[in-house]
DNA sequence: TATGAAAAACCAGAACC
DNA sequence: GGTTCTGGTTTTTCATA
């Protein structure tokens, strides 16, 4: 499904998606249509969802990050539902999971600040009946890419011949 | 130095960076030019890093995330620079944050299932010195977005009269 | 100084080998 | 998978207010 070449072509993509087709089929050893025509396939395939731009966080007043941890009694999947569309409605909670174990839901949301956090919160409260939450602050973000792992995907052998 | 207009511009980058200048601009109600002009602004103020391509998880074989909490008895500068390069090998590793609070450092780590979680760990505290380990596993991604909030702007008015 | 129009350079996408 | 060509988009230049 997905080969070698393909591998390196999503690898260039998730770095820099301004790159050229042409650039791209050369650092992989191809030339521009066949090259386009993978890209065009990982597209329809749903491998690449979307090409989008990176803002600096403190440059949009958002490089305060802080880890909510919710854990609730309610978990039928009425309740989920509603809670999900409130979740998203907020842009600062950038991204949303359910957790296995002792916390049922964990976001992560970014804010210029504690006090802009707490507004949130408030904000968040009173519109979703959540029996426990644990908020923790990140300091500092070391490292934070959208570039997921590639050396798991399932390789089949390139199949260009040559 | 951020407009309403910038940041209208930001919004749609934010979620589709293929929209063509002149579309944007459209949008926006600018012509082509002075859109550009915005944009290649805001690239060189370091507003926008990077346009990046976004894959499924699900298809590159990468599905499960995993919380790390560590917790170490090492707080000097130079170990955590030790440690942050170590990280940084691990392409597993999609965040990394400094924590305020009981627990120092927070991962995000994309993997196909819990073995591979396993070995990775491994290979992780062979190459580290760290104490106190938690995992937590995300049962679903419920939200998982690029796009940072933009209401936090401090936005002026815009640089255009009329 | 900032804008818009128009031209030039460039790249994506289609037809064909 | 490669080559060639067309249509559209980005980027530069230039005239204008």
């Amino acid at each position: 499904m997905i080969d070698r070449i393909d591998r390196r072509i999503l690898s260039i993509l998730q770095e820099d998606c301004t790159v050229p087709v042409a650039e791209i089929g050369r650092r992989v050893g191809l030339s521009t249509t066949p090259c386009w025509r993978r890209i065009q396939k990982m597209e329809e395939d749903g491998v690449i969802t979307a090409r989008v731009a990176l803002l600096e966080p403190a440059k949009v007043n958002a490089k305060v990050t802080a880890f909510v941890a919710i854990t609730t009694s309610q978990h039928s999947e009425d309740w989920l539902k509603k809670f999900a569309d409130v979740i998203r409605e907020f842009p600062e909670v950038v991204e949303f999971y359910r957790m296995a174990g002792q916390v049922d839901y964990l976001l992560r949301v970014a804010v210029p600040d504690i006090e802009a956090y707490d507004a949130f919160y408030k904000k968040l409260v009173s519109k979703i009946d959540i029996s426990d939450v644990s908020t923790t602050f990140a300091m500092e973000q070391i490292k934070n890419t959208t570039a997921l792992p590639l050396s798991y995907v399932a390789t089949e052998k390139p199949r260009t011949g040559s």
